[in-house]
DNA sequence: CAGAAATGGATAGTGCTACTGTCCGACAGT
DNA sequence: ACTGTCGGACAGTAGCACTATCCATTTCTG
């Protein structure tokens, strides 16, 4: 397969193909004369996740770099390379000196029985939420926290039983790949959906989306 | 109180505060004379709210914009501002043309009872997760959809019940926001935490940035 | 009350990211 | 032979979120 094939039948721009080939996030080609190359099956699964990760799992190039070198890595654990993935998805929060919201987290952790990584972006990130929360005036956010870790527990007994069924451990790897940014996705779109089902339901409205034409509505409220 | 102390107050450079003004983030000060106005707790509350959005949320700007639009229409239900925040605070995501999985996400709204609003960027961004999952090789993702749902629908309560209790159909209207985006995050974070703490359980691994100091980590691993 | 500092408003510039376009000499297909 | 595509190098672009500079006023400070 050539460079054109490869963009065909991936629906990826040449000169983006290009690109993640001098960017790290695509092996070479094989190349068959020195200006040259041929591409394969791998590539094209490659290329694919890279458009899911940068689409849907919305990933800086920089990201996705990390995730797939420690895809790639034959070294590491499952529990190592799955470390690395969480550190490179994290969305990077600027730093808080909110010492009430760090003893909340701390103390959170701590209820959960959990392991208390305190550099670790997930801890990082949870503080800087509870923090925010205290700035603009909704303290009590943090009461709900438990409720939060069930729900998280849930979602993290369903990826690990996921990556356990996969048979080999190549696949088990980029399981924990998919499911790191995939399921993040899926959750944040699902809830989205409950949430507007509950307030539709407790308002009483009938939702001006259901309707499936949507010819009398104004734009920008159809949905 | 002018622009200086609303900066330093709010920790946000002047510059920022004058851009966020151009782009009618914040309300204009109260003109004092032809060239200096004042500003009050208003724009300080709504200032943090804006920082918040960006820094935590991840909305870009014009998101914000069409948020804070909604919070200040006092012509609309509750269920209705909700439906412009959740449209605001969705991610971009490029449509799909995969019928299987736009019959799988039909299946599954309708298997939960829930409103079929296909516009909806909710619903889309849940066809798009489906269809990507099915072109990376995973379609059996589609098989935990519902477990989501139950996930979905215990936050979504939660959610309901705190505007709910909320004394004021204004302090209702910030807090459907402030929930928006908050919980997202904070349910993200709990999430990789948790996510963390089973691979570690699993793996039998003493996880590596357990231990506080983390003096003798590699760098880039100490989380 | 004089001079330094800050202000609001306008406009231009910056840094970053993720591409996208152009050019080139070398092949490949017909 | 010749038309089209190739790989590779490099420059250019679009969009976003600021950031910097300027200027004609105020406003504070000594």
């Amino acid at each position: 397969m050539r460079i054109a094939e490869l963009s065909r039948t991936a629906g990826v721009p040449v000169p983006t193909i290009k690109y993640y080939l001098r960017e790290g996030l695509l092996p070479a080609g094989e190349l068959t004369s020195p200006n040259q190359a041929r591409y394969g099956e791998v590539h094209e699964r490659r290329l694919r996740l890279v458009r899911a990760m940068v689409e849907v799992g919305g990933m800086t190039i920089a990201a996705v770099r990390d995730v797939l070198a420690a895809l790639d890595d034959p070294d590491k654990s499952l529990h190592k390379s799955m470390g690395t993935v969480e550190v490179a998805i994290a969305p990077v929060v600027p730093p808080t000196d909110d010492e009430v919201a760090q003893r909340q987290g701390e103390e959170f952790v701590a209820r959960q029985g959990w392991q208390h990584r305190p550099n670790s972006p997930a801890f990082k990130a949870l503080v800087r939420v509870l923090a925010t929360a205290r700035e603009i005036g909704h303290p009590e956010f943090a009461e709900e926290l438990d409720e939060y870790a069930r729900v998280g527990l849930t979602l993290g007994e369903l990826d690990v039983a996921y990556v356990l069924r996969m048979p080999s451990k190549d696949e088990a790897l980029e399981g924990v790949v998919v499911r790191s940014f995939l399921s993040d996705a899926a959750v944040a779109a699902v809830r989205r959906l409950a949430r507007r089902e509950l307030s539709a339901r407790h308002s009483g409205e009938e939702d001006p989306g259901s309707r499936s034409d949507g010819a009398d509505l104004e734009p920008g409220l159809e949905c």
